[in-house]
DNA sequence: TATGAATGAGCATTCATTCAT
DNA sequence: GATGAATGAATGCTCATTCAT
């Protein structure tokens, strides 16, 4: 009848993904105490011993969410850049950020669908999770100009297009219940706001044939 | 205290408003009978007197826009064929039929939520909107693509650029809080798609500048 | 299964004197929505149907109360006003008022045992009815020491000890589950505060025993 | 984070402290085992190991009470006689008795709150201290009437006047937040009770003046 | 056409208690 | 001695829905 004791942290883990995975499918509101709970083998009140209520146990995924993608953005980045002190990423560089992006999206679609699902539902503004998706939508929006400094005339609103080809890519997949490549529809489509991305590509594909 | 006896229909076109504009808040979940009949001046059993269920009231409300909306894009399609038989849309039409999209969000900004809110809640198999999206999203890329055929080498795969540019560029505008220009920045985006709308359109500026 | 209609009214009624009698025994923390609806005959949400929250029942009983004995208080010291102008209240009448406010207690058990319950429970700041019984406790003192003005040389400290012997009376009284006369002991204890009072007391005795 | 292992006979006090000030201000029923073992700090179980139950707690309390009180009690009525065998107290000694109970509400008000708050719960006879308020009610009034022996014509009487006076001054000063000097006020009004104790009181004033 | 009383299921949260460690 | 994970029952409250009026 009592659970068999898992490892604290273990558990918590669990609980985080079954509820990315919950909201993912009926988002924050659709999501219930009683179902995640249930699904992770513990009872009502048991979950919530690790996260005291429903909102901190949002807050708690976004944190963790936030940590880990922030981290792995500037990163690549960071990682990417061309030359010290030149402050501009290469052609390449950026390709291979962009793409790494729509990538995550197909490696985890629960993701994904948990952010599809979360933002539209923070579009109010007395959701606990809106604040989070002010403050991320402002810091993707620039750190994507920021790489496409120097290869676009206007890197801002390139990065708004680029930000919306993905999403709205993003969405149709969704709905479409991932029945098309996704990634191969944004690399078609990123080709749109940086023409060169066409050569450098079938160089690649030259390259990765060879 | 009882209600002063509205035209049936009329009272029904209002609570089918009041309740689009509630969704785009709060969602299809978060809607709750009791706050809409209070917003319409009638109670909980009044308001389901009209509509039987919430879900048959959210039904209605999507059969209300899908003959809207249908007719209204079937309509512009047909009106501006260039030529009868011809069965393509002339450059200047193509155009003018995706920045009268846009010009509609803009117009009527909570249609546009009631949509983007909706649809990400529906995302879920189990929401009863869910069939609804899956059918309006196939036909819209369908019209699209009919639109853009002759003009685009893959008429399938820029309808969903297309798709996707309105979408996460209203989306963005959605969580500005309408802070940007959405027409000029979606004008801007959809030149990506079709490049010599750009000649179109600076002839049209020159035109409107004499 | 469905509940036999009763006059909303009555039922409002009927609500509120369980709560009391419940709220006698258990104080207002004790009481639960649930056990008082169970015994109105109806469900936990058609009892909140009436009063929105258990506080804002509460509220509802204090202010019934309050309407109530304010009135009782006020008129019996207007009517009993011995002359106009003179502005003071005669002995037998001062006498009467005391001894009406016992006279009450023993006719409503129910009420004094509901008063005595939650004002110790209303001792706590964050009580929802603290500040209620302050200004009722202000004004009970203020009442009563107005009353014995002529009386006494401290009608304020006087006005204390009066309060101080029903209260403490009335305590004894049902922590002895009522097994002594209320009123007899408190008509004794007056003559402590008011020692003319012996000697008006045993002329109505003579009076009525002829 | 484990507790650094406290004297456990200390540890048992300091808890019971502790809920003795909780439920001064909150009553039995309001107290929760989390919130006293985060006060006194340690965990729900760590507190429960002391105690059992929240039950047994309420009766250690209770208990330790019982015997400092009574023993203090008894003690001063023993101590206090005028002589062996003559079974009476001095008019100066029961003064001081009961003196001694306003003042040791005075320098502890913690245990006055406890007793005052604690009491009125317990009017329900489902309460686990209704018994032992029971008791001790008979218990004080019986050691007060002994003490009045041959004071006054009718000692019972005059002990529950006194102990109503106490308690209703009591009630009085803790709502009025300990405003007012709660040891004159009970000065004052003992002389109701024991005429002569004026006298006395007045001889004490001088000789202290002197 | 509507009102409004009432239901029943469900929700997040609290809490005393248990027990393996 | 004490922690902390977990339970199970309860609590106030919400909500879509029903139905007599």
């Amino acid at each position: 009848m009592r659970q068999p004791r898992t490892d604290p942290e273990v558990r918590r883990q669990q609980i985080l993904e079954a509820a990315t995975r919950l909201i993912g499918l009926q988002g924050y509101n659709g999501l219930t105490i009683h179902d995640l709970a249930r699904r992770c083998g513990l009872t009502n009140g048991g979950l919530l011993y690790y996260f005291g209520s429903k909102e901190q146990l949002l807050i708690a995924i976004l944190e963790q969410r936030d940590k880990h993608e922030a981290a792995i953005i500037h990163a690549d980045l960071e990682k990417e850049r061309t030359a010290p002190g030149e402050g501009n990423y290469g052609r390449k560089t950026v390709l291979q950020i962009f793409h790494a992006v729509a990538a995550r999206s197909v490696a985890e679609p629960e993701l994904l669908r948990f952010r599809a699902v979360l933002q539209s539902e923070a579009l109010n503004p007395e959701h606990p999770a809106h604040a989070f998706f002010l403050r991320r939508e402002a810091m993707v929006l620039s750190e994507f100009a920021k790489a496409l400094a120097g290869h676009v005339e206007t890197p801002g609103r390139a990065a708004r297009q680029i930000l919306a080809l993905i999403r709205g890519i993003e969405q149709q997949w969704l709905l479409a219940d991932m029945a098309f490549d996704l990634v191969a529809e944004f690399d078609a489509a990123i080709m749109l706001v940086l023409p060169w991305a066409k050569m450098i590509s079938q160089t690649a594909k030259r390259l990765s044939e060879t």
